[in-house]
Order: C-alpha cells, then sequence, then structure tokens
DNA sequence: CTGTTAGCGCCTTCAA
DNA sequence: TTGAAGGCGCTAACAG
C-alpha cells in the first residue's frame, strides 16, 4: 500500500506565524473572551484561521482548562423506547448549552456500568446522567465524592448522593390496578419481564398491595414473566417477553380478565399473542401497561396505559445537571418524582 | 454559598511519588505496553495508583497522543426508531473494541451537521458516522480531506469521498408497488412526510416508475403529504404525519385500493386514522410500508413492510470505519447497498 | 493593547 | 531495566 502522509492541522501557532501576530493574540482573537484587542488583528487572526483551515484541538483546551464539554448518559440499553424519549430531551437541553453527549450503552452490566463511570472521570466531563443497574450507591457515591457531578435517571438508589429522578413506580402500579378494580375486576394478571430491576419490582409491589387493601390475595399462578428472548419477535426482547407472557397465560387457562402489563412493549407483545388466539382486547380481556410511548394512542385498540413521562424526565435530568454544574452545587441529595398520569384509552373495559 | 475546595484528581507524578519511581516507569506499568519493566515496581505502581484514586488523564493522552478513542454519530433526529436500531449496531461493533459513542443531533439542520463535523475534527475523533441531511458532498469531502474517517449511513451522497451505505431505496419503492399490483391493486396512492430527503424521494421516484411500467400514469391526487407536526399524536411527528395525510385521504375521498407509506411509524399512523374512521385494513385497503422495525410484526393488522436492515447497516457502518481506521485506508469512495426483503404480513389482501 | 512564558498531564525518545 | 527531559497545543498570568 502506498505510504500515507500523516496529515497535520493547523495549530495556533501557524496561525500566529501567518498572521505575524504571537499565539497569545491568536488565543484572544478566536476566543470570545472580552479581551480587549484591536479590531484590525481580531480581523487579520479571523482570516489566517480561516485560510489554514485552523481548527482548534480540543483536547489541548481541554487539558489546558481543566474540563470538557462532555456528558455522559450511560443507560442499560437502547432498545428500549423509554431511553430514546429520554435522550431527546436531554440532548434538548444540553445541545443548546454547547455541550456534547457521550452515549454509554452498560447492557445491563454493572462492570460496564463502572469502567464506563471511570472514563468520564478520566474525561474530565461535565457531568454524568446515569440510568443505573446497581444494586448499591457504593460505586456512584465514590465517583461523586471525587467530583464527578451526577444525576440518577429512572432509578431510586437509596444512600446514593446526588439528585435523583424518577416517577414513584409503586403508586403507579397502584393507580394501575385501582382503574382496573374500578372497572369490576378482580381476577387480575400481571405480565412482566424478569424483576430484576427495581422499578419493576416497585410496579409489581404496587400491583400487590393494592389487591391485598381489596381483600384479595396476591397469587403467584397470576404472575407471568416472559424471559428476554427474541424467539417470538427476534427484533425485540420486550415483544418477545410480552409474547412468551401471553403464551403461558394460554397455556396454563389462565382465567383472569385482566392483565397488568410491565411496560407498552410487553403489552404489545401480549396482546397481538392474545389476538392471534381469538382472544379480543377489550371485549374478553383488558390491558393495561405502563410507560405511553408514542405508538400507544396509536394501536388498536389505542392502550390505556400510565404515562411514564420520558423526556420529561431527560429534560428534566439534564437541567438539574447542567444547574449543578454551572453553580458548583454538589451533595445535594435531591430526590424528584414525577407524577404519573392514567391515560384512560381502549384496552380496558368493564369486566 | 460556602466556598468550595476544588478538588484535584491525583496524576502520574503523584503515583510516581507515592511508588518511589520515576514517572516515566509509572506510564509504562498502566499501559498494557510490553515494555520491559521489573514485575516488582509494577506491582508497587499498581499500588500506589490504587491506592491514591488514580485515573489517567484522558485529554492530556489525546494531546500527547494526538488521537482520541471517540467515534461520532451525527444524525439527523432521534426520533425515528431507524436510528434506534442502527445506533444499536453501531455500538454493539464499537464498545467491543473500546471506544466511544459521541452522538450528534442535527434536528435536520444543515447548518448544524456541519458544525458538528468541525467539532469532531477538532476533538481528533477517530472517525464520523454521518446520515447527512447535507444535499453537496462538499463539505463532508472537506472533512475527509483533513483527515476525518467518515462512513455516510442511510444516504447517498453522489461525490461524496467516502464509504456509504444504504440501501437502494428506490428498488425498494419497486418491490413494495410491485407486491401490490400483484395482488391486483392498480389505484395505488403515497403517504409520505415531506418529500426533502433524498432516500424519500428515491422511493417516491420507484413507485412512480413502476406505475409507469404498467401503463399507469402516476397522478399527483394520489400523493398524501403529512407535515412533521404533533397535532394528531402530541409524541411522535411521523405518527401524527400519518394520521394527517390519511385525514386529507378520507377528506378528498381518495379511491384507491391501497395505500404505500413512507415508513412504518407513518403507516401506523394512517392505519389507526382509517381504522377511526372506520375503513378495515386489509378488507377495504391494503397498506405497505418500509422499514419492519420490531413493532411492525406486533401491529393489528401485522403490518406487511420493505425490511430496511438498520441494526445491520449500522454494525455494517461502525465495521467499515473501524476498518479503516486501523488499516488507514481513506478515500475509497465505496457504495455498498444492503439489499431490501419483503415482509409479507396481514397488511395486504388482494383486491 | 500585545507579547512572553510557564505549565496543564502524559508519553516516549534518549541516555544511563 | 530505569530515569530525565522535551514537547503535544493551548490559555492565562504577567510584562511590557
Amino acid at each position: 500500500m502506498e505510504k500515507k502522509k500523516k496529515i497535520k492541522r493547523p495549530t495556533i501557532r501557524d496561525v500566529a506565524l501567518h498572521a505575524n501576530v504571537s499565539t497569545a493574540t491568536v488565543s484572544r482573537a478566536l476566543s470570545q473572551s472580552s479581551y480587549p484587542i484591536s479590531d484590525e488583528l481580531r480581523e487579520r487572526v479571523l482570516l489566517s484561521a480561516k485560510t489554514l483551515g485552523y481548527a482548534p484541538n480540543a483536547a489541548a483546551q481541554m487539558l489546558r482548562k481543566q474540563t470538557s464539554q462532555e456528558i455522559g448518559l450511560i443507560i442499560p440499553s437502547i432498545s428500549n423506547p423509554f431511553y430514546l424519549q429520554a435522550i431527546n430531551g436531554i440532548d434538548s437541553v444540553i445541545s443548546s448549552s454547547g455541550q456534547i453527549l457521550v452515549l454509554l450503552n452498560t447492557q445491563h452490566d454493572v462492570q460496564r456500568e463502572r469502567e464506563f463511570l471511570a472514563i468520564l472521570q478520566s474525561r474530565n466531563a461535565l457531568g454524568a446522567i446515569v440510568s443505573s443497574v446497581d444494586t448499591s450507591p457504593r460505586t456512584i457515591n465514590q465517583y461523586v465524592r471525587r467530583g464527578l457531578k451526577t444525576v440518577l435517571l429512572d432509578q431510586h438508589l437509596n444512600g446514593a448522593n446526588c439528585t435523583m429522578i424518577s416517577t414513584d413506580m409503586r403508586s403507579n402500579g397502584r393507580l394501575a390496578v385501582r382503574h382496573l378494580l374500578e372497572l369490576g375486576h378482580r381476577n387480575i394478571a400481571f405480565a412482566t419481564t424478569p424483576l430484576s430491576r427495581w422499578t419493576r419490582q416497585e410496579i409489581y409491589s404496587g400491583y400487590c398491595e393494592t389487591l391485598e387493601d381489596e381483600g384479595i390475595a396476591p397469587n403467584q399462578d397470576l404472575l407471568f414473566i416472559g424471559e428476554a428472548n427474541t424467539q417470538y419477535y427476534p427484533n425485540d426482547v420486550e415483544l418477545s417477553a410480552g409474547a412468551m407472557a401471553a403464551e403461558h397465560f394460554i397455556e396454563r387457562r389462565c382465567e383472569a380478565t385482566a392483565i397488568v402489563c410491565i411496560n407498552d412493549m410487553v403489552a404489545f407483545g401480549v396482546i397481538s399473542t392474545l389476538k392471534r388466539h381469538g382472544i379480543r382486547v377489550p371485549e374478553d380481556i383488558s390491558i393495561i401497561a405502563f410507560d405511553d410511548i408514542p405508538l400507544a394512542g396509536a394501536y388498536c385498540p389505542p392502550l390505556t396505559t400510565i404515562r411514564y413521562p420520558a423526556e420529561q424526565m431527560g429534560r428534566l435530568a439534564a437541567m438539574m445537571l447542567t444547574d449543578s454544574i454551572s453553580n458548583n452545587t454538589g451533595f445535594d441529595a435531591l430526590g424528584i418524582q414525577l407524577l404519573p398520569e392514567l391515560m384512560i384509552r381502549q384496552s380496558t373495559a368493564p369486566v
């Protein structure tokens, strides 16, 4: 192969030489600083920079200024539309303040999560928004202590020394069940992916509590867990998990008149599977879920669901982070919970 | 407010002092280099680093090594599930080689796209994967010339000096129409968001061509364009655009027996709106679309669609980029097209 | 107003 | 096998 000449980008010194000024002047002319500089020089510098195609070296700036413009986003997966919406919200805030989003996907691996935290630390990231899969706040706190501004998203980690934004999943769970109870349902099943995440456990707890309040004993036989798999829908583990749960539901001839699904995607998997078996929603069985992803209202039937304000949560997280960065306030373990909203559509009906 | 003591992270020098060796030794001990170093020293250094909580300063490394481990992903929006899948594919490749993904959302703004390219250049990014909204390859070529490794995703920009990965949208369009023709449809409408992007125009061209081949004159009255809006579905512009197109379709009492939709989300918007007006799919009208997002198969009816191998495209883009980086091959304007696949489900039926 | 200069933290020759 | 030292590109303190 032909030898490749390494392309050397022009530096501030090249510009200085070309414009016949000092590097300091170039630096001042190019930065928006209000530092006094004559218009003539400024223009000469700007011109030289343009002719040479000069672009500042970000690494040098970071090193010198001891800071970067990066915000790290650590999430467990990017398959879930929730994160898409959250990213949207986050991006809308940070991009307008000239910051840059570094996306780190842990794939639900605690080890990776820790590595990513270390990476952000290494990079002098301005801050991190973390949807943690860790069960202990130890690692997070360690980085917070070392100065990494952090906001926890979609997860409430007891004892974490940082702002946490979530919704009260348990009361969301209650809300869903109460809606079904009001419609006269008494035999209510629960379909979910494995209850490994705190948020899922919370929803399930809310479900159990509310039934108990009503004098209905929660029943393990009504819990349908679909493994994360791609057996039924090759492109989506949650859809597929929903389908799996529904298959079990049918096999076991479950007589529930309603199913609470852990999220919209699982619900879609459940509904499409039930339909394939000739079971109608909501005539034969009511379905309620959580998230309210954009498609929920355009599904058939339009899905009754508890809105999870994903985009707003993302936006809020970014705002809290930005605030904590610019005011240099930290260590304020503020817990924020967004209130749920029941979106009644057409997948639930009276018994 | 209380004065905040600036937290200073330990440097390589601190570790050197603590371990009573030189900074050079520390550097060598910590890097995986095969440089000879006694086991005893190595362990001492590693221990010191751990006790001090040392983490290398990425900026300094980048400056010194004149390179970063960043891959930039420039996309026009993160609302479209296509990009979600593409990100998934990309991430799966680059994260396994220790690289980091920087997500840059242009919001369909050419100006922002150019700024982002400049930012990546500034940061000595290893490379960029770009889903461009530019209509000319000029800017891209400029950065390619300056050494930024680039792969164009989901867009074929004539004259661009870089690898381009896309599918042949025109033949995808043809494939869709041919399927409908085979089912006996002759009066076929087209529902889309504005035809601003090249990919959309291509699909539309394929649609027109195929009709002409069949002796059917394309008819402007059969083209339904839904503005990007949030009027019908507040959380999703494409869903909403589909709904809008369908409303027009109904208002104008269009008599087409089939609709080609520009993508699955638009199709969902169309279908749910048609249904709301009592029009059945596929009994009254057939719907075909493009993308095959995970939900397509779980919709009702399951959507007949042309699979757009988003994740594979992402993976391929990342692989091409990685390859071009490690082999330092560049300027090889390779055009790659992934073949479409018709997923026949239940939203299309004979006339 | 403009220039000189000293590092920011790290890696990597070169010398020992 | 280890250490000393220069410099990557930039900014900010200090001189002029």
